[in-house]
DNA sequence: CTGAAAGCGCTTACAG
DNA sequence: CTGAAAGCGCTTACAG
């Protein structure tokens, strides 16, 4: 069943069944309801990918994450695809597992022009590259970013974030600060590092380098730095993990060796994840506004696809320290290890 | 760029320039590599759409999900997106959020060809409708399921999962157990809760109506129904949750109330979210196998796109009870409430 | 192995 | 307010 069918079973033109469905005030009522009346009794369903293809339009937007089973990126997610539904648009999803190669090849799907733009939520690729797509084709970036770049962003300042995060620690009295990163390729994970490096400096502590420690995002390997830095000659008293789900497998590694959180050694997040709050012990950490950053981010996109003009390119939003049970001073700290 | 500007660039015909890209077997060598030549260098990419309204084949699939930021199903998710991008199909999400009427609209899309079939992870829909689709539709269910319904089907046998998690729950000597259900309207729900009456029945064991509360499959649900529970005059000893989410709530719950777990609450989940295993204490849990759920489920769709026969229509797969820290037998139960 | 031509199902500028 | 006609960019059956 295809329009003309319809249309010939209503006695008007095709033109006039298209109209009725795309612009019905241009149709009168009386020959409006008529061709209705033929499409419900038929089940008429037009044929979108027709309609696509002739006006150029997919109303598909192409959402590209690093790892979907992530919580932090599903809350993002929903709410670049409820901004994207109330505006007529399907979101496309790619998982690109962290794979550049994968992250490649969804760009490819906005070359090819099956959607009408793309939010990135991983930016990795080759720089130039990148600038040229997004001088061609409705782009934006939300949490990672490119320095220097010329395309719309929203994202919060990670390196004021973790700043702000060391600082906490050493406030509580921590001089032994530890890091976890994330992969240091992510400019996350490097913005991150630069504001726990200044907040060290600018206390005027020692950053000894074996306590900075590369994790990749994962429970597991929050788990495995934490055991290796652990085994240190002079272990640190206190980590800041590039994530939360990093953090957690940290306190995992310390519980494993017969210590505790906090008294044994405090630990602070990132992304104030849902589990941050059930985890024993709670979690000390950066709230992100997750689902304010995709709801901005797909805000962004959609004045892009409609060409209207965007006062201001970089969104930075606020975030926030979540102060929670996986901290205590260094004090009790020492007392503890006093103890042991 | 079109093709027919490729075709003049290479002093070929359009349909060469075509079979270069799509058939380049029928190419002689000499002509492919002037062409390819051509399209490096003016970097010409195909337009997808136009290709998909001539071939009628969109190489997309629709997967309906009924929450997107659930551990559970992002791990389903992942076994249907490495499949269908191995065979070349792309995956559009469509995140329910719980909703039937959001569920409808996704359909449409399949309704409208914008996709060549359809992995449906929610099943709420009208029996016969969804049926009347099916027929002229590659549709396959993954999780849940309607009964009854001749529609490809993935799925564990929630039934005697459920009754296997609540025997365990017997077997440590409990007989006050109580169950916390999902969504009553799912028929996953309304298993596992069939499940763990036959436990109990089969027991000889009393269902106090009080002892079944219907939760929503969130954590926050978990807790306010536990909350119940531990205010009746005579509380359970034993609880049989949904899912994970719903336990840890559960024993979130416990624990605000003062009380232990497993001493004073031993508490099964479902599902073996990796939370369930990092959770303190540790999760007794159903594990499903998710990424094979999600992985048979594609395969099974590829097949019905493709028109290929279809041995079993119903596939069954393997659950597994995990016992873990959040269960310990009645016995230790009543000491430790003899104590209080 | 290659080309000319038809056609997929819509939408829209134009004419009336 | 409505219709006839062109055309979006590909693919493929057919002919040579």
């Amino acid at each position: 069943m295809k329009m003309s069918d319809v249309a010939k079973l209503a006695n008007v033109s095709p033109a006039t069944v298209s109209r009725v469905l795309s612009h019905p005030e241009l149709v009168s009522t009386e020959t409006r309801q008529k061709v209705l009346d033929v499409i419900n009794q038929v089940n008429y369903k037009p044929h979108i990918v027709a309609r696509q293809f002739r006006t150029k339009e997919t109303k598909i937007i192409l959402v590209v994450v690093p790892d979907i089973t992530s919580a932090f990126f599903s809350k993002v997610l929903r709410g670049i695809e409820h901004v994207a539904v109330n505006h007529g648009y399907q979101v496309i999803l790619g998982d690109t597992e962290n794979d550049i190669e994968r992250e490649k090849e969804y760009i490819n799907l906005l070359l090819q022009k099956q959607a009408d733009g793309m939010v990135l939520l991983t930016a990795r690729l080759n720089k130039a590259n990148l600038e040229e797509i997004s001088n061609h084709f409705p782009m934006v970036l939300a949490c990672e970013y490119i320095d220097g770049l010329n395309i719309p962003t929203v994202s919060i300042d990670n390196i004021s974030s973790a700043r702000k995060a060391t600082e906490h620690l050493i406030k509580l009295g921590h001089t032994k600060i530890a890091h976890i990163t994330g992969t240091i390729n992510v400019i996350l994970s490097r913005d991150r590092m630069r504001g726990y490096q200044q907040a060290m400096m600018s206390h005027d502590l020692d950053i000894d380098s074996a306590y900075i420690q590369e994790g990749d995002f994962s429970f597991e390997s929050g788990y495995n730095q934490m055991l290796k830095l652990l085994a240190l000659e002079n272990p640190p008293t206190a980590v800041f993990a590039f994530n939360d789900d990093m953090a957690m497998g940290a306190i995992k590694a310390v519980k494993d060796s017969g210590l505790n959180v906090p008294k044994d050694l405090a630990v602070v997040g990132f992304d104030n994840i849902k589990m941050s709050s059930i985890h024993e012990p709670n979690l000390t950490t950066i709230d992100q506004p997750k689902y304010e950053i995709g709801k901005k981010a797909m805000e962004m996109l959609i004045k892009l696809i409609n060409k209207e003009s965007i006062h201001k390119k970089k969104i930075v939003m606020k975030d926030e320290l979540i102060i929670r049970e996986s901290c205590s001073s260094e004090s009790k700290v020492r007392e503890s290890l006093e103890v042991i």
